[in-house]
DNA sequence: GTTACCTCCGTACTCAAGTACGGAGTCAAG
DNA sequence: CTTGACTCCGTACTTGAGTACGGAGGTAAC
């Protein structure tokens, strides 16, 4: 059983993208994969493309994005017609920098956090909650 | 019932922080939320801090943090002592700038989709994906 | 002081996102 | 040409994050 990458079982195949068999399945029967060709009597092959294809899921989900809207994400990158498209890149685009935003914030209170414990010594307030406050509470 | 936001019902302040009453009451379980004092044949009261508090976890829910995660973070803000506290934020700091790598990028290719297709008519290829791939799969 | 709506609390249900299981078929190394 | 590991596919189970329900007890406005 040769890996070239090219001609991946799926064993192999959820190997490389760091998941496990049931997940790619699931996924097929999701549609957030194509379920390629069966030759007859055979089993079924991947490549390094859906392998790229599952991290992408994996990294939006890991910023909130739940398969559906990854699944709406995925209609982007399999080149819907432009005016769809776009309509849909700029709500996602909407979506993307609401969620920067508050990340920002998150990142400066606990950089300060750390800095503060660094320089001095004992407890220290960390207004984490405050400074998400007000604006946008990112109601997506 | 006079809902001057610091001595609210459990109804009035659910409907302040945008969850229902069931959320609060599972928070509470979960130790995400305190569960105040009830003063004996009464009811419990809750303040504008809570409401903050619950923003806070919805927020930070919409970037990819579980509840487990989002409790860590709670008690930063809940003044643990500094070397843990330093610790934790770190590490959060960590998950933190992980997700604004990937949202960064995908902020980019969004924007590139949206801008070539105000430009120009017909399909438009967009490289989601390939602008995720390599180093920071985000492995939290 | 009753009526309509609220809180309280335990238990049970739901939904998304997987995971696990098991029997039948496939593959490849010996 | 068999043996051990893997694929296939359907069904069932699990876990995280809520939601819903229902009876008993508060409460406030009339």
């Amino acid at each position: 059983m040769k890996n070239n990458l090219e001609n991946l079982t799926i064993g192999a195949f959820a190997k490389a993208a760091g998941v496990n068999v049931e997940t790619i399945r699931f996924y097929q029967r999701k549609k957030l994969l194509p379920e390629p060709d069966k030759p007859y009597g055979s089993i079924r092959r991947y490549s390094e493309t859906d392998v790229a294809r599952v991290q992408f899921v994996k990294s939006a989900q890991m910023l909130g994005f739940s398969l559906d809207e990854i699944a709406e994400l995925l209609k982007l990158e399999d080149g819907t017609h432009c005016d769809e498209a776009s309509k849909l890149a700029e709500r996602k685009l909407g979506d993307v920098r609401a969620k920067l935003a508050v990340l920002l914030r998150m990142e400066t209170v606990l950089a300060q956090l750390v800095d503060a414990c660094h320089t001095r010594k004992g407890n220290v307030f960390c207004p984490l909650i405050v400074s998400l406050q007000g604006e946008n509470t990112l109601a997506v």
